[in-house]
DNA sequence: ATGTCATCGCGTCGATGA
């Protein structure tokens, strides 16, 4: 089964790439990233009627998750749960599934992780803080040995290999030592990240700029991943990256990204 | 590193976020 994540820019302006990337992938299980809509906003019926379920987590304007699924949903949780001493959190970023394939569960969590720039202004601090709530509530996730992933926008560039021109992001927050530090370490407590799992390859890219021309000269980085516990992690299958839909009419900046499971 | 894009607000553009 073919699960994906896609940070779309905005339900409304994507709204026809939307549906028409569903009828064409066929995937099972989608995370869509800044829907920037509430939930009744959302084109739910439209979708349902393409064969899903659908769960939101919207808010007005900007960030927004949802999860589109063929399989019914055991559970849904939104938002990401606090740390002691944390202020509460406003933003939709973050909703997790739970679902039945086979006779095994499966849990898929589509986050959309803070961008963080200005790295002087409290957007760094807000970033690297839900960096640390996103590792607690893996971390505790994983002890249930389940097969686990975690996919959608982590606005972070891993390694300087994942950005046509390394020197052009130093001190960006997608590239601060910070943030890619704690990418590291979410990985390190035992996730596969599925694109580096089936290529070494440079040039491969999830998001091209609007600006500068970037998606003509190949100007893109890799910030859209997908993580998979050991028991997830056993059943990839395949990866892929629909770069096509970058030239596209009225394009999303980010391009879908996709596994194949075994189910 | 800015040649853009999306959204909101009550306004037909500016502010904001990415």
């Amino acid at each position: 089964m073919k699960i994906a994540t896609w940070n779309i820019n905005g339900i409304k302006a994507r709204h026809d790439n939307v549906i028409a990337w569903l009828r064409e992938a066929q995937p099972d299980i989608v995370c869509l990233q800044e829907i920037k809509s509430v939930d009744e906003a959302f084109p739910r019926s439209e979708i349902e009627a393409l064969g899903y379920n659908v769960e939101t987590h919207g808010q007005k304007g900007f960030n927004g998750v949802a999860l589109l699924s063929k399989l019914p949903f055991d559970e849904v949780n939104r938002g990401l749960p606090l740390l002691d001493g944390d202020a509460e959190d406003e933003q939709a970023r973050f909703i997790e599934g739970a679902f039945t394939v086979g006779d095994g569960p499966l849990r898929v969590a589509g986050i959309y992780l803070p961008n963080g720039n200005p790295v002087d202004s409290a957007k760094f601090p807000y970033k690297l803080s839900w960096m640390r709530r996103l590792e607690a509530w893996a971390r505790a996730r994983l002890e249930l040995e389940e097969p686990l992933i975690i996919l959608g926008d982590y606005n972070v560039i891993p390694e300087p290999v994942d950005c046509h021109d390394p020197r052009a992001w130093e001190g960006d927050a997608l590239f601060r030592p910070e943030s890619r530090s704690a990418f590291r370490a979410l990985c390190h407590l035992g996730f596969s990240e599925a694109v580096r799992a089936a290529t070494a390859a440079s040039e491969v890219y999830t998001f091209w700029d609007f600006q500068a021309g970037a998606w003509q000269k190949n100007n893109g980085i890799r910030i859209d991943h997908m993580l998979l516990s050991p028991e997830a992690a056993d059943r990839l299958a395949a990866v892929s990256i629909d770069k096509h839909t970058r030239s596209w009419e009225k394009p999303s900046d980010h391009v879908p990204v996709w596994l194949d499971y075994a189910a």
